[in-house]
RNA sequence: GGUGGGUUGGCCGAGAGGCGAGGCAACGGACUGCAAAUCCGUGUACACGGGUUCAAAUCCCGUACCCACCUCCA
């Protein structure tokens, strides 16, 4: 069984051949790091999270490339906004998309070029492309370089749209482009721009187009072809249609695989910037767990389109306690659970299929209930290995609940919190054990709802009763 | 105008010709002092109209509505 994925350049699921046996080069599109990152953007993030640890997780040797592009005319206006230089800006954004990666599970890639670090690399590559044919510096003066779209007959091949389909832009400025679809390759320096956001080239200072960033990149680390290339759908067209292009125009081969996610809309729309930052990821995580969050965004498929409301992610995360409780509470009876454990064929079925997630976490679900009857039957053997399985699937999505990378913050101070409401609440429960042995019903329910007010929940089981947190709280 | 995607039960969300994914909620039963947790059970869902087929949510034709992209939004 070899895994399946989809490519929207064919526009199928295809088996997943790589160019060199065992290997898998990755690269996917990371964010314009100017302003603070929210759900939407970490679901690509994790999206291609999964991938790469499903990758990994077949044996495959996995480059994972993620960028950062940290200078264009976004950061260039948010920064001036905020009175700060660009850099800073793009450092204080990039710190802030870091720290959500983090709070996400989200592995760090191999390496996460910056684009501000490979400007020699664009500049020869524009040269190369200036050599062959495909592009011309502006005769205007300004000292921009475009990429000539009617010089590459298979423009377009991407997302099959032909030129001459193509609606220009209202705002289209045809400065001393040649074809107002031609897209900016390097763009000349402005007097209105701070002059630290230049560099030299050969045709006079300036800073480069958003989508021969990429190209480069990705060229650098993956080399000339690579196997899979990621991103939202959103950049389909123009950025890799553009990518795509001047690779190809360059001499380069590029991605065999082209794989995009879809969208997380709010209330029909698309989650944007301008919608406020409710859903950015630091206020959403003052309700929610980041384990909570990433289950919701793994539990939808990553090419289906998800309407976000706070509404579904309680109900994602009711679900996923579900999982976790059953693992706390075999736990109890059988000891640590093991790492070593093998995903159930359902699960590596769903997951060989495009990724599968959905079906994946149905999976995971079926395991638990079958687990949950080995901890009323008592067949500890078996439930050992019951919730190994368990926990050796979550751990392939990137949810594991014992990782140590959930116990961020105060990890100490953390453990020390849980040992103080241990103490306490322990007492409780004793003196509720007491008030039931003397069938003193009331008060022991007294108590109990007292524990359960402050967000505990209390599960009976023969050994005694055990308190865990409730579901939605942190 | 061009390109692509969508419409599934109370809700979220899979599936892609024939056994009702899974979760949340609800109801019944078991367990419990009562609960909770857990287990067992309960649903005549596939936008609409035609058609193909022994068989359609799934294929074909048409209609409606929604969404995304079309030069720098994941």
């Amino acid at each position: 069984m070899t895994i399946r994925l989809y490519d929207t350049a064919t526009r199928g699921v295809r088996d997943f051949v790589p160019l060199q046996e065992g290997k898998a080069g990755l690269y996917v599109c990371g964010l314009t790091v100017q302003s603070e990152p929210h759900v939407g953007h970490v679901r690509s993030a994790v999206n291609f999270d999964v991938l790469q640890r499903w990758l990994r997780h077949r044996g495959y040797d996995v480059t994972f490339i993620r960028n950062v592009t940290d200078i264009d005319d976004k950061i260039l206006a948010k920064a001036a906004e905020r009175g700060l230089p660009w850099y800073a800006h793009a450092a204080r954004m990039t710190r802030e998309l870091d720290r959500a990666y983090a709070a996400l599970n989200v592995a760090p890639p191999t390496y996460e070029p910056l684009a501000t670090g490979h400007v020699p690399e664009m500049v020869e590559l524009i040269t190369e492309l200036i050599e062959r044919g495909h592009a011309y510096a502006a005769e205007d003066g300004s000292g921009d370089v475009y990429f000539d779209v009617q010089s590459w007959p298979q423009y377009g091949e991407l997302t099959r749209q032909r030129i001459d389909d193509m609606e220009a832009a209202e705002d289209a400025d045809p400065r001393g482009k040649r074809d107002p679809r031609d897209f900016a390759l390097w763009k000349g320096h402005k007097e209105s721009e701070p002059a630290t956001a230049s560099w030299p080239s050969p045709w006079g200072r300036g800073r480069p187009g958003w989508h021969i960033e990429c190209s480069a990149m990705a060229g650098k680390y993956l080399g000339s072809a690579f196997d899979i290339h990621g991103g939202g759908v959103d950049l389909r067209f123009p950025h890799h249609e553009n990518e795509l292009a001047q690779s190809r125009a360059a001499g380069h081969p590029f991605a065999s695989y082209w794989m995009h996610n879809a969208w997380i809309t709010t209330a029909g729309e698309k989650m944007s910037k301008s919608l406020g930052n409710s859903l950015a990821i630091p206020a959403v995580l003052e309700t929610y767990r980041g384990i909570e969050l990433r289950y919701y965004l793994v539990a939808a498929h990553y090419r289906s389109h998800v309407e976000f409301s706070f509404e579904a992610l309680d109900e994602a995360a009711a679900g996923f306690r579900r999982i976790e409780h059953f693992l706390e509470r075999a736990a109890d009876v059988v000891g640590e659970i093991g790492s070593a454990g093998m995903p159930c064929a359902d699960f590596v079925n769903a997951m060989d299929d495009d990724l599968g997630t959905p079906a994946a976490v149905a999976a995971i679900h079926e395991v638990v209930r079958e687990g949950n009857r080995l901890l009323a039957g008592g067949d500890s053997a078996a439930l050992r290995g019951n919730a190994a399985s368990v926990r050796a699937m979550l751990a392939v999505l990137g949810l594991d609940p014992a990782d140590p990378v959930w116990q961020t913050g105060a990890s100490g101070h953390e453990e020390q919190l849980t040992a103080a409401v241990d103490a306490l609440v322990s007492e409780l429960l004793e003196q509720r054990a007491a008030a039931r042995a003397t069938k003193d019903f009331a008060a022991a329910d007294a108590i109990r709802d007292r524990i359960k007010s402050a967000g505990i929940l209390i599960t009976d089981t023969p050994d005694g009763p055990t308190w865990s947190l409730e579901a939605g709280t942190k």
